[in-house]
DNA sequence: ACAAAACATATCTAATCGCTATGTTTTAAG
DNA sequence: CTTAAAACATAGCGATTAGATATGTTTTGT
């Protein structure tokens, strides 16, 4: 049970544009040196965040990324969900998933206990608490290996 | 994000030895027919709980496994521990491992937390409220498909 | 002796992860 | 109106891991 470089590397970008002063814009090849990530890879990740609609992109020359939700706004459940694909411990608690040992399955309660635990945590942070947790322990400088 | 079927069918094993009566023997082929699982991958399964442990295996002709511990001393996290290998969502969390960017990560933090909640849930449980949990929703019968 | 069980290891296949390569499209700047 | 820099998009590749299978050895009751 481990997540992605998706989800961690996603995370890390997303924290660099909440970071950023409201309104200016950050470029993708920027994050992706200091951060060691293959700037190609983390377009990939990048793309997967899209629909969620809390980025603003402007293209062409000069271009970059930006929030279009408060960080406030944004949590953890929503962000996972996109970069990690399904959260569900096991398959047969995704959605429009089923199986036919539903009715007496001995472990499908608590796997779906399990799975409701991890689904709120992540409901409950956001990016600005992040973000703010950050800031007691950081003590800022160079980038030198991933998470 | 998901638990390999490792951990679930160990799981199932476990709970298949806790159903029985106190003492009796049940044989892992006999759980690999009822629970559709080929009897050589469930064997590698039961043989990584083994340091656990919690298994008292009879051999030859006529032997079986029984529960060592009573099921309501057997929790999930050290089911988990030997079943999963690791359960840090990332890898400088496992013990043994760290991260220069650790004194300054911006996510650790938070990757820590996610841990700890999902570990304290798994301590928590034992395999004697999943048994009971159980015997509220089951039907018994016949085990059709997997999970 | 023989059969049935636990115990053990090597190997195979398919899926997934992490990433690279190779573009296209948009837009500011000269 | 060309050029460069950025976002946007897809295909595919190499290594790892998941999920088994195959092939044994050892123990023990009958």
């Amino acid at each position: 049970m481990r997540f992605s470089t998706r989800t961690r590397y996603g995370l890390r970008f997303l924290l660099r544009l909440a970071a950023q002063p409201q309104g200016s814009l950050l470029q993708l090849g920027q994050v992706a040196r200091e951060e060691n990530i293959s700037s190609g890879y983390l377009e990939q990740i990048v793309r997967a965040l899209r629909p969620m609609g809390i980025l603003r992109a402007v293209r062409g020359s000069g271009g970059g990324y930006a929030l279009a939700k408060a960080p406030a706004d944004i949590n953890m459940e929503e962000v996972f969900q996109h970069l990690e694909g399904e959260i569900s411990p096991v398959r047969c608690l995704s959605k429009g998933r089923s199986c036919q040992r539903e009715k007496h399955c001995s472990t499908r309660e608590f796997w779906s206990e399990l799975d409701g635990h991890i689904r709120s945590f992540l409901q409950q942070r956001t990016l600005q608490e992040i973000i703010e947790s950050e800031k007691h322990s950081a003590s800022g400088g160079n980038y030198v290996e991933l998470y």
